[in-house]
DNA sequence: AGCCTAACGCAACAAGTGTCGCTTTGATCT
DNA sequence: AGATCAAAGCGACACTTGTTGCGTTAGGCT
């Protein structure tokens, strides 16, 4: 039975508005497209309200009130980039299947403004303030929803078993990738992409 | 061929002292399991100079001096979480050795108090301040100090083909569980590390 | 034992952060 | 079009953070 990788529309984190149109909605993107830039630029550790509102043109309190806390405004300036799916590819085997894909998650977390943003998501989450837990899993549900299919379409090739986990599969092909990118900061090698997926593969027929 | 596990002795983050003896020792011990303290109670968001040097009773210019930045800081109070390194069974099989070793390393990570030492190491070293890619790879590589004799006796006994890469293994091992308590947020389910132990072992023997 | 000086404590400071009351603006509705 | 009020702008404020100069303390050395 393979887990769904259900797509859970992420909320937005800001104090909910009785007037969205116009004025808000403009406002919320000047500040959230200048709270991706700063965060680019210095890091969630330098994240601050008024940089980001200085930036974005804005009246630093109008952020604050918006935004109270550093990891709400972070978080919802990064829920954009779950929308910035991984792309499935589908090449007519598995193995190649899988290896395509984490070479595009790879190729984000070698380039070094991507990493910045999971960095600074990574640490939003880890501030103990806000509970995120519902909006991280919504954000990295969304970020693989399509994978199911590629499993799906490799039993129905044959060349996985009917009662595959997939989200077993895809996590222990993309774990050790994020592992290495956000905790232990080791670099990737050159084969590092082949062997990931090939041990997913050999681990999913067992 | 088996990747060595090299234990680099971490050096001290602080600023070098010239006369390191009697008192300056005694302030370094106080500073740093004050840092512990703080960052078990608030996380690193919370962390600052002025609570750890109230808590440590010392002064704060005194912590400024020596730590310059708060990344420094947390990173060198957690050096010696990884002293604590995870313990490696010796059951006479390898699928009970890593399965046990999982299971010290999930009982870690959802301990709160070890989980928040966890989730502040990683953010202190998302924290563009301070380079400290070097002091992190020691950390982690004295953490899994010795897992490396795990795959070499599964070899001796004919359970693994010898040209092996130990540290694939324990990555492949050991990175859905951090992945999941740092990145995710996701809860562990009970057959979590019974699955990942079968599952890095079949990619070991593929 | 007594000198030397690295390192700490103390105090004062500039700069940055978060909050609040009030005024002004502009989206929405009659 | 005009009235209404949610939300933005503005300014003032208390609090926190990081730095610096100087006097004092206590390791390390002869």
């Amino acid at each position: 039975m393979s887990k769904s990788f259900s797509l859970t529309v992420a909320p937005t984190l800001d104090t909910v508005r009785e007037r969205p149109g116009g004025r808000s909605a403009r406002i919320r993107k000047l500040v959230l497209d200048a709270t991706r830039e700063e965060l680019i630029a210095g890091g969630y550790g330098a994240l601050s309200h008024r940089a980001v509102a200085n930036r974005a043109g804005v009246d630093p309190a109008t952020v604050y009130r918006r935004w109270p806390t550093r990891s709400r405004l972070a978080t919802d300036a990064l829920l954009a980039v779950a929308q910035a799916a991984v792309p499935v590819p589908d090449t007519g085997s598995v193995e190649s299947d899988l290896e395509r894909m984490l070479d595009g998650i790879v190729a984000a977390l070698e380039d070094p403004t991507m990493l910045r943003l999971f960095h600074a998501l990574s640490a939003a989450s880890a501030d103990a303030e806000a509970d995120l837990s519902e909006t991280l899993r919504a954000f990295w549900d969304a970020r693989f929803e399509g994978a199911g299919e590629l499993i799906a379409r490799a039993v129905k090739r044959g060349e996985l078993p009917s009662d595959v986990d997939a989200h077993a599969i895809i996590e222990q092909l993309v774990s050790p990738a994020y592992y290495r990118a956000l905790v232990t900061g080791n670099p990737f090698d050159p084969e590092f992409t082949h062997r990931c997926a090939k041990s997913a593969l050999a681990a999913a027929r067992a």
